[in-house]
DNA sequence: TTCACTGCAAATCATTTGCAAGGCC
DNA sequence: GGCCTTGCAAATGATTTGCAGTGAA
């Protein structure tokens, strides 16, 4: 039983050979992937897997809040494993999408009366790294 | 000419028909449609009108900043037809989305420094009609 | 044995693209 | 005439659904 079981048990999820096994990949790999790329990296580890699986499960993470679904890309859903509440970058020109560390609770405008399940920050624009190259 | 004209023109965008009408409806109601709901509603108005020509459009708004889209949804993408920096709010309980007055600018953190060409602040939760109704 | 989980294939839904016709300068 | 705009139909791509097989409690 490693850690990643307790962390998932923890969440009321079953922890499966899939399931550790993408949980593992998102919090080892902060680089907020979409369901493609997990499905073809993992899929080197576990050949067999399907990609409906690794849809079921990222679903099954965001309901059960053991991680967060991000939708700053346009394109298609992004996942973060990272479920402390803090804010998302993403550049234009390279694509990336960097974390922001904010505390997002303590934004809320004061008018505001609703009861709040998530909250996120989203910027775009163009990221220092690609600023530098003058891409 | 009608001030729509003058506002899409002030935007570098050629008034036409079809996209006078459908940045009239976007003023008109603030209710950040989406695409499908701005056809529907249209096609009564301009019954030839194509579902490809309200993508063209919404995307040209977006491109030449004359709307904004809100990617708060994740089943669809919304616009919205005030530009004015502000963060939105959706309910998970009735879909709708609310404006929230925000200066987003000064929310930005300090060890940030990329630049910026867009910014949105998402909520989700239960809006306060839906707490009253106890949905 | 039962029930949850998995995986394949088909279906669905939003969005984009190719292309031909129409309209404006 | 030439270019921009429109609209239809087909294509694409992400995600969901139906269903049968598998495996663990």
């Amino acid at each position: 039983m490693n850690n990643i079981s307790q962390y998932l048990l923890g969440y009321g999820i079953r922890p499966s050979i899939q399931r550790i096994a993408i949980m593992r990949y998102l919090t080892n790999n902060r680089t907020h992937p979409t369901v493609d790329e997990i499905f073809e990296v993992m899929r080197k580890q576990i050949p067999t897997l399907s990609k409906t699986t690794v849809y079921n499960t990222l679903k099954l993470f965001v309901e059960q809040g053991a991680a967060i679904y991000i939708g700053i890309d346009e394109k298609s859903g992004r996942f973060d494993g990272c479920v402390t509440p803090h804010g998302h970058f993403r550049c234009k020109k390279c694509g990336k999408i960097i974390d922001l560390d904010m505390e997002i609770n303590n934004l809320l405008p004061e008018n505001f009366h609703g009861t709040i399940d998530e909250a996120d920050f989203y910027i775009k624009g163009t990221c220092e790294d690609c600023i530098v190259k003058n891409n």
